[in-house]
Formats: C-alpha cells, sequence, structure tokens
DNA sequence: AAAACAATGCTTGTATACAAGTGGAACAAA
DNA sequence: TTTGTTCCACTTGTATACAAGCATTGTTTT
C-alpha cells in the first residue's frame, strides 16, 4: 500500500464537499456526519473535521455541538445582502476600469466575449450548458475585477459569497435564450465601458445582477424545504 | 477537578490569540507553536489547531505544514484592496441611510456622536484613549450600518479584513489632537447625512478612511520588519 | 392510560499517540 | 577550510480512543 500523503487530505475533501453543496447534490438541510465522511474517503475524522470547519466558516455547513451537522438552508436575506455588496463594488470597480481602459485590456475582453459567443452557439444539453455558462460568466467578472487592478477584492467576495453561488446554481433553470440575455448584458457592460458612459455602465451592472434573479425567482417556492423561513 | 466543557474551549482560544495579535502583542512574523499553546492553557492540541485554523482563514496566521506557524506579515497591498472595499460600501450606505433618514435614528446618531465627545474629553492615558476610541469609531461606524439595514454587509466587511484591524491598531500613535480629527469627520459625515448633500458625504467619507493612515504612514518604516517586503 | 424516567445510541468535542516532512546541527570527508 | 552527509529535534498532519451532550426509545411508576 502507497504511504498516505501528510498534506493536502482536509484540503481535497473540503473542495469535494463544496462542490457537492454548491451543485446541490447536498441539499440543503441535509444531515451529513463526520464518521460516514471519513469513511467514504477512508480516511480519519481529522481531515474530515477541518474541511467541515472551513465549510462552516463560509456559512455553507452549520454544526450543531453534539446533535449533528447540517448542510446550510439558504438565507434569502443573506443573498439580498450578498447581492447588495455584488452590485456595489461592481459598479465601482467597473467605473474604475473604463477611466483606465487601454487597447490591450479591450482586446482581452474582446476575446472573453467571443469565447462566450461559441459556448452559447455550440450543441449541449442544458443542464450542462447552464453549468459551463456560469463558470464562463465567473470568469467573465473575475477577469474585468483583474484587468482593473482588484484582483483581491473579487477573492474576499468569493471567500465570503458562497451562498450566492449555491443560489445561483439553484435558479439555473434557465435554457439558452435566458443565457443569450447575460451574454448581451456582457456585450452592454463593455460597450458602456469601452464608451466611457458612466451612468449607462452602472445601470447595467445592476440589471445583469439582479435580473436573472427576478426573473426565476418564483422556482423558489418549488423547494421551500431549501429556503429559511423569511418574513 | 470540575469537569472540562466540551464546547466553546476552541472559540475562547480564538479570541484570545485574536485579540492578542490585533494588539500587537503576537507581533507580525513571530512564530507561535501548537503545542505550547496548548500547554499555555492547559488544554490538548485539537482545540488550538480549531483556532489556528479560524484565524489562518482571516489572514491572521500563516500555517506551513511540518516547519511551523507564524503569525502573518501585515500586506500593504492587501490593506490598501481593503481600505478600497470599505470606501466603496461605506459610500454607498451612507447615501442609502441619508436617503431614507428619520428622526429617531437621528436621534440615535448625536446621542453616539455625543458619547465620543465626552469620550475624548475625559482625562486618560495617551494609549488607553486611543484604543477606546478605535472601539467607538468602530460602534459608530456600526450603528451607521444597522440603521440603513446593512448590518449584515458590516458584519461580512469586518470577517475579511481582520487586518485593517491590526494595521489600524499599529498606526495608532496619534494624540488627542488627531482623535478629535476623526471625531470632527464623523460630526460632517452625520451633518451631510441629515442635510442630503451626497456629493459631500462621499468625500467626507473617503477623508475619513484614509486620511489618518496617510498622516501617519510614516511610522511603518519604525518596524519594517512587520510588513510583506512591497515594490 | 399517562407521565416520569432511565437506558441506549447517535452526535461532535477533546486528548493523545503516531506518521512524516523540514531544517539545522553535529560530524565526517575532501 | 570547505563541502557533503547523516542524524536529530522540532514542526504540523493524521488516526484513534475517550468524554460528554442530546434525542429517541422503551420501561417503570403513578
Amino acid at each position: 500500500m502507497y504511504t498516505k500523503k501528510h498534506t493536502g487530505t482536509s484540503e481535497a475533501v473540503y473542495q469535494k464537499l463544496k462542490q457537492q453543496i454548491l451543485h446541490l447534490e447536498l441539499p440543503p438541510g441535509s444531515s451529513i456526519s463526520e464518521i460516514d465522511t471519513a469513511a467514504k474517503y477512508d480516511i480519519s475524522r481529522t481531515p474530515v473535521r477541518d474541511a467541515f470547519k472551513m465549510l462552516e466558516s463560509e456559512g455553507l455547513l452549520e454544526i450543531r455541538p453534539h446533535i449533528g451537522t447540517f448542510v446550510s438552508l439558504i438565507d434569502l436575506n443573506t443573498i439580498s445582502d450578498i447581492l447588495y455588496m455584488r452590485e456595489v463594488l461592481e459598479q465601482a470597480v467597473m467605473k474604475d476600469l473604463a477611466v483606465s481602459l487601454d487597447k490591450s485590456q479591450e482586446f482581452r475582453i474582446r476575446l472573453l466575449l467571443q469565447q462566450q459567443r461559441e459556448l452559447l452557439d455550440t450543441e449541449r444539453s442544458a443542464e450542462e450548458l447552464g453549468r459551463a455558462f456560469i463558470i464562463s460568466d465567473n470568469d467573465f467578472h473575475y477577469a474585468l475585477f483583474e484587468l482593473a487592478g482588484k484582483k483581491n477584492v473579487m477573492d474576499f467576495l468569493n471567500t465570503v459569497t458562497s451562498q450566492y453561488e449555491r443560489f445561483r446554481t439553484f435558479l439555473n433553470l434557465g435554457g439558452r435564450e435566458e443565457l443569450m440575455l447575460l451574454y448581451e448584458d456582457h456585450v452592454k457592460i463593455w460597450e458602456c465601458i469601452s464608451h466611457k458612459d458612466y451612468d449607462k455602465l452602472s445601470d447595467h451592472v445592476s440589471h445583469h445582477l439582479y435580473d436573472g434573479f427576478n426573473r426565476s425567482i418564483d422556482v423558489v417556492y418549488k423547494h421551500p424545504e431549501y429556503f429559511k423561513s423569511f418574513t
């Protein structure tokens, strides 16, 4: 038998569980025990506990001492606050980028948009396309932050907004047409940046963030057990 | 002997260590071992490890497997990005508050300002006054976020910006006069909110965030060993 | 029948033993 | 002296045993 590594085990478990939670394979509210997870991956409780703690700090797990560990319910109030932060920060960063845009950056953005265009024209299943587009969408936003010199800001945001990703995956039941709307938002945002049209830029950024959610928020009521009760 | 509690131990150690790090009693770059810490508080390595992991996720510790654990150096690039986030988010939140301000909220802010005023008029040592004012300053900002209905946004910010608090403590060598300037900023910010003077409000918020740092940033060079090299 | 209660099996929290990687110190060879 | 090497002390990573809290079930008592 190969000797087991003494680094990276908990990190691997963390990544695996996080993906399962974000993709709703571990649904909100479901229980998950340290012992079972350890047995499943043929490791001890220790690295599993480390992974659990990390996921708890991101708000994806809820550890109740001596009772059990549960995948956290989606809190729509939290989602709302996350959207607010993303809106405000993205508006500011995009504006900064528009102010200092140069030709090489413009080229890079054009390239990303073209990639996205091709993605939408490729035939594949709706679910697969949805996931691929979310990744591409994230790449697009991340690239804009990076070009604006605000990569760390994006990283901070992401550490605190895992909930947002999960909610996005949950709502992602839209077909090619819906995704096309998101792509068109990107094009509009890019046009505003390159034309330095700051007012419209802010509007498009807000619209891009909220519109998809607003359009499909009714599906929330198809899985009320996934959500924390809100009044 | 009393039976040991089976909850809260790691949390207590976490809080204790965090305070020591933020107050620079555990200086940046210094090493801290799990075994020593466990012995110091007469507990086992397990809760200490939990606390270490939490502090690492906040960027206050750097755990190098099989080598050691070190209090992280202050990264001025990170500080810069944190300041950017706080600037953008505070400007937005304060503006929101100004839009919807009512009399009872105005009363609450006046109260906080008066408390701060009294604090500055009380005789005590410079260092103690500095720490007390930082707490009072945080309370003031927190209250404004709360009044704007954005308490969670502030909480998110704080989980990610522990570095900022440490840096602030480090720079806090200013006397009563410097603190008075911060207090006057608060008064100006409040006036802009109550008069709905949005343009000046943003300026004052930015000024309030950056001015203190800019005025005393020279002390950085008195402890270069605390900082990550930057180019 | 209903209510109080004790036993049991689950959970996570803690303590401790062991594994394995790292770096420096002591030491040997050139 | 310099260089290379071996060893050792120290670190964190992992595995596992035990402690203790909670909930459910089944039993006993009223």
